[in-house]
DNA sequence: ATTTTCTTCGTAAACGTTTCCGATTTCCTG
DNA sequence: CAGGAAATCGGAAACGTTTACGAAGAAAAT
């Protein structure tokens, strides 16, 4: 949009004697390599690729002499030609995040999704969509440049046009996340019912009568399955879900307290809470200890996600903890087995998974 | 919604029935582009990219068909082509960050850095460093593949090999954090010796005369910084500093509780300290919790950095504050103004510049 | 000894884009 | 109206890589 620069009118410096093409001029080519070799730049290639027909003595010199000089082929030469980049996407928001605490969480996944990539010279980037950006324009974009041979997609809406734009491409994908879109597409998401679930059952376990839960406040697809399940357990053990009962707040510390408060103020309070949202359980406590209360004691709290502060909390708290590193192999392989160039490889089927849970027992969710 | 589906109506008798080419046969190039308004492909891309010879009747054609059809141009042609990609890469590793809590701290920098690029229609991409993979060799492969045009690099270490590389190399960088390694490039660093200086002042003006101060364990550059400046701030007020007054810890929780209960174990304990670890604070205060102590009336503390949690806790900490988007911005700016395409627009000079941090009052640094 | 097969390598054509260089037309100037 | 400048466009050559194809020689088979 703002469209080449003006300053275009009279250059001074167009004729420079020694201009060597790019600000590269010393980046070592396969040509490069080839004629320091005294070969054709044919068999340099096929000698790095693996092909069978060249020599095993001439692999070796030339797999030598790369090193020597630290060739890596270009990127934009290779995926020109070949049609594929060898690069895959992790498409992340800015701003909002699967979960208030994308630290942690994401780095971990990212960590587990490089492990299996890095068995297949694949390479992850990371492609974060600005806060000022459309997700779906940016999804767009991106593919049509070409970036990435496949992508892997985060913070899914209930209804998410990403999904059916990138089925319809027929480009790789998978999703972390679960969707109303439904394009028989790959996706892994964590496991909220068994979260609501389990939460819910060891809450009315301890006796509670009167749970209280906390969901997200954005259009996120968990808050959804998270909310019906929590009310169709609670149904089963013959308990309503009142309207005053579900809460509603941004993942963040600030929405735990301002939720805290809002409990506080209540005539009747619940003795029981489970909350989905990530951190929330920090401003969450704090809200508690502000108005003379704690945590446990006044009221049980089962949070989730077991991140690195829940243990600190005082105290600590009963939470779910999620393997985030397995979670990003799961992701990668699922991918892989869309992919043409590895589907033999990763004979999976499309994965729809549920991702399991486990609750660690910390002291919040029962009086001390 | 994606926008106008592909009602191709223009071509409909191309029955092709196994023309293979790449799994994404259906993308539009400029090829397609040129023969659907029946003009050249030279002349269709000079419109795009705002040549000034092209008529204006013609160019509003090709963009408006550009749009209709979703054309993009194939990032690996434009930058073989170019030789620059569009794209600048903001290096991270795996699992070691700046400071603990890497989320949002990297994620507003990110949102800032990416205002400032959405001008010049660059983008930016996250590359991560696996934690199997040495940083060094990652760069120098990215390097070497040409994926970006420049880089930002972080968790500078205190001797950073990756340094001398750009430099010798010309690749346009920016180091986010010192480091002893100086190539004359630009840098932008957080203002440790501001933090040491004003945190000490503080505490001595309080009445302070035992403090200690707390330094990441690991070879960052902003420890030896950090405890340098306390030292001779110390000095400057007669005090000393001996060595069981300075503890290392890593940059997480579970380090500030390890050294709250080697802090709670000594005999004469010190009545201050100042953190510049990130996210030690939390464990900090459970340590002292677990102990019977209290924070803020038996050891005072000023913590770093002001992070979503930061006022959650009990008393809320007395911390420093860092404007990160503007620090995306500036980061952005200093490396703009390296790059040969916008140096003109960007007349900076290689920037070096010490990020200032303002003080924001809690109440755990003084008893209530 | 002749043919066949195998091994190894060089040649050249793509991939999609930008941009230099002319060619053609239009416009202005004298 | 001649002539030149300006406007507008098409043609074609790159960019670095992979790979289909074929050539040349060596080895094997007949």
């Amino acid at each position: 949009m703002p469209s080449a620069g003006p300053t275009e009118g009279i250059s001074p410096t167009h004729n420079r004697p020694n201009e060597k093409r790019h600000a590269a001029e010393d980046m070592v080519g396969i040509k490069r390599l080839a004629q320091h070799l005294d070969i054709s730049i044919g068999t340099v290639s096929r000698a790095l690729n693996g092909r069978p027909d060249v020599n095993a003595e001439t692999r070796r010199r030339v797999l030598e002499a790369a090193l020597e000089l630290g060739y890596a082929p270009n990127q934009a030469g290779r995926s020109l030609r070949k049609g594929s980049t060898g690069v895959v996407g992790f498409m992340m928001q800015s701003g909002s995040e699967i979960t208030g605490d994308g630290d942690t969480f994401f780095m971990s996944v990212f960590d587990g999704v490089q492990a299996v990539f890095a068995r297949h010279n694949l390479d992850l980037v990371v492609l974060l969509c600005s806060s000022r950006e459309d997700p779906d324009a940016y999804l767009r974009r991106t593919v049509a440049r070409g970036f990435a041979d496949a992508l892997i997609i985060s913070a899914t809406r209930r209804n998410d046009p990403r999904i059916d734009f990138l089925a319809e491409r027929h480009i790789p994908f998978i999703a972390l996340g679960r969707s109303q879109s439904d394009a028989g597409h790959p996706w892994i998401d964590l496991d909220f019912e068994g979260l609501a679930r389990i939460g819910i059952d060891r809450l009315v376990a301890q006796g509670h009568r009167d749970i209280a839960i906390a969901a997200p406040a954005d259009d996120a697809n968990l808050g959804h399955i998270f909310v019906e399940t929590a009310q169709s357990t609670l149904a089963g053990h013959g308990l309503p879900l009142p309207p005053d009962r579900l809460l509603r707040s941004p993942p963040n510390e600030a929405g735990g307290y301002a939720m805290a408060q809002k409990i506080v103020a209540m005539s009747d309070r619940p003795t029981a809470i489970l909350l989905v949202n990530e951190t929330t359980a920090v401003g969450f406590y704090r809200g508690l200890y502000d108005a003379g209360l704690a945590p446990g004691r006044d009221i049980a709290i089962i949070g989730f996600r077991e991140s690195p502060q829940a243990k600190f909390l005082s105290p600590p708290l009963t939470c779910f903890r999620l393997d985030l590193h397995a979670l990003g192999e799961a992701l990668a392989e699922a991918l892989l087995a869309t992919m043409p160039a590895y589907k033999e490889q990763y004979p999976l089927g499309t994965a729809r998974r549920i991702w399991p849970m486990e609750l660690v027992e910390g002291r919040s969710d029962r009086a001390q």
